[in-house]
DNA sequence: GATGAATGAGTATTCATTCAT
DNA sequence: AATGAATGAATACTCATTCAT
């Protein structure tokens, strides 16, 4: 019943300690990085012990993942109410775009640690993130779907592509900002860019006779000539 | 008289051992990957000690760099040549991407250790690896300045975007494969797929009915029916 | 059933498992010297691992000062103690440079690697060695002071560097014992030598012919009968 | 006969080699220290090639002793001629110690390295640097030995152990400057200081019938006293 | 005399994870 | 539930020196 200076165990409930250790872990991998974030700090940091830790997570990496799933869970929350009010398959391949840029660039340490130490993982695919994803960028093929049912969109549109070249360009184009090389990141140019990019690509022209069709045959006459050209070759 | 374990000291010259480093270096870092490859092994494998290896590389970051760089840039080598024999804007961009494609193809592990390795260090920017890749990307640039030019491609094109949804599509597709989770990549599809894309996004369509894809076409046919001429004068 | 190679793994409490730490490094560093001795090699001799030793020292260099410092703070332990009970400037001299000796002599191999490892590190005034070592060479400042406050010695006598030189000549005679290539150091006699042209060397000599020397010592004298006076009192 | 832009070898008489390297490296060691020295650094800058130096100098050290010998005895030249011009006990010994004051004050950093490197090692007692200091500081004892043929100093001077008090003594004031911690060293002031305490602890006072023997006498009482004490102590 | 390629030995340090208390 | 002491495994790098050419 003295005063005693040493640690008191402070019983916490069990979710309020997860949230704990997660808005922590966060906090420290945003700051310091994942590798250099030990599990020492971060328990010293809550006031707690390593071991403790441990008994809600089982390694460091299953840490991060949670704090990366929390968080990519709440960046994703609202675009799906959101998305549906928008009407227009260009303004909703627009918004999906515009939308992940703005994920990125509110957390670009956190996407950056998805990319360097979650979708590297040989079990990536059992991820919630994976799912999450999944999820996410499987609208892009539904609004193409969209646009191809209501005749927007030519009925031969790569979809998997298309989705590809939005999320790797985004990526790509975003690579130095998300790595810290880079402070600017204009994010509605690029998804005006991007969605048109997308638009012009997947337009039906089958309505209107002109145009690109006769483009192909002349690819067509150009490969003829080709052949022709080995053909004197071989000649001379 | 037996097997003498007193190690033979074998001069080499330079260039030879530098090589011999590179080859073994390059064959155990795609067979065990990076991290997992120690320096130990390395030099056993060779039949010299560590520190030779380190009269030649300060560290073993360089030594992947430099097994990175000399492939790379091997892996780039003809492309210049084989790209200058192709015409037309929609053909020299779908051999660009084919290309891409290949070399992923060729040699996954090495362009994943690019991924993880190289391109996110500090000091990535400073590398040949990255001069090289500026050099190569910077063709579709030009290859869409081309289009623009002669009026096939819309003046208003986003270059470096279309570049950064080329680049990242195609690494964001063949993600699965570089990391090898899947053995399936097939080159010619996507190829196809993505130029006709690029091709279709950046068609130039203020032209009046008839205009400028025939124009683009014809050009290119024009100047191949050139060449033909003068293979045949040199016949005659 | 035979004897079972797996390490128990035994819990201590803190205080002990570093104080066994300093012990065993102690008995180490002192046999083998400070180079020579691996962490590897401590941590087997104590039965446990090298990453153990970590969770108590930042490197190896603390543990060096550790076993110094704790050896140097016992090492100077009660010397303050023994110096109160003594009087009169030139004993307490005397106490100050033999107790310094046999400091050296105790523990050659310790003062050798403060010299050599510890003194030199940029850090040392950091030290808690520097500090111990401040608070330990002081006294003779005070003791001058002393004895300039009485008059036996002079006013003008330049404290630090007689400081300097009893602790540079004592270092300086004894650096073959410390350094192990000499086994004779005799305390006694070179106590007595550098007190006494210490002494002499300060020695006021600006009183007319009988002067001070004598009243020094008459001072010390009544000091001394003043005490016994007072014990004779208790006496009674 | 043609241009060879191969490395000229560039013969040199041998004691012009040697005096080349030991001047870079004279020159390397002051700048850089010893052991951040590298053969490799000394041999480039020379334009040769480590093996080289092999041919002149056993191992680094050797250079280095080679390097502190050459200066050392330069720097000791021409005191001798010098300290003959000198008379007076007193002054004699101010110049001896002043010119030591003045060689560690011209290069702190070779005297450093004598102390931290060759005065350590097993075998400086074979050094040429150790005859050397030996001849240079048994100047004092013949000093001294002068003052009490002349009956200047008492003939019982503790001869040898001045020596290690004026060397010492010097040594551990300059302490902070030879290591670069302080740049400041007031030469003058330290060898007036320190040769006037020789002298004062050195003086010959018995041809005045006054002053320290008495004293003596005093410190024999004090003792008696102390007895007394002891007795008395016991006693109650 | 010179070269310079090759040697070889040596070890401190980190930290996620475990498990006895 | 919490503690926190102990584990353990793993390796890049340096550079004085040698010796085949």
């Amino acid at each position: 019943m003295t005063t005693n200076a040493k640690k008191k165990r402070i019983r916490q409930k069990p979710e309020e300690r997860l949230a704990e250790i997660l808005d922590i872990s966060h906090k420290m991998f945003v700051e310091k990085g994942y590798e250099a974030t030990s599990m020492a700090d971060v328990a010293k940091q809550i006031g707690i012990v390593e071991g403790t830790i441990y008994r809600y997570f089982k390694t460091k990496k299953d840490v991060l993942i949670s704090v990366l799933e929390r968080w990519y869970n709440d960046a994703l929350a609202d675009y799906t109410h959101n998305l549906a009010g928008i009407t227009g398959v260009k303004n909703r391949l627009h918004f999906m775009i515009w939308h992940h840029l703005n994920v990125l660039k509110a957390e670009p340490a956190l996407c950056d640690m998805i990319v360097q130490h979650v979708r590297v993982g040989i079990d990536y695919e059992a991820t919630k993130i994976f799912e999450l994803n999944k999820a996410y960028s499987s609208n892009v093929d539904k609004i193409i779907k969209e646009g191809i049912q209501n005749n927007t969109f030519r009925s031969d549109a790569p979809i998997t592509l298309i989705r590809d070249m939005i999320y790797g360009g985004v990526e790509y184009h975003a690579w130095r900002y998300v790595t810290g090389r880079s402070n600017r990141l204009d994010v509605d140019s690029i998804a005006d860019q991007i969605s048109d990019v997308v638009y012009r690509a997947l337009l039906n022209t089958d309505n209107k006779g002109s145009g690109q069709p006769r483009q192909n045959d002349n690819s067509a006459i150009l490969a003829k000539l080709e052949q022709l050209e080995q053909k004197l070759d071989k000649l001379s």
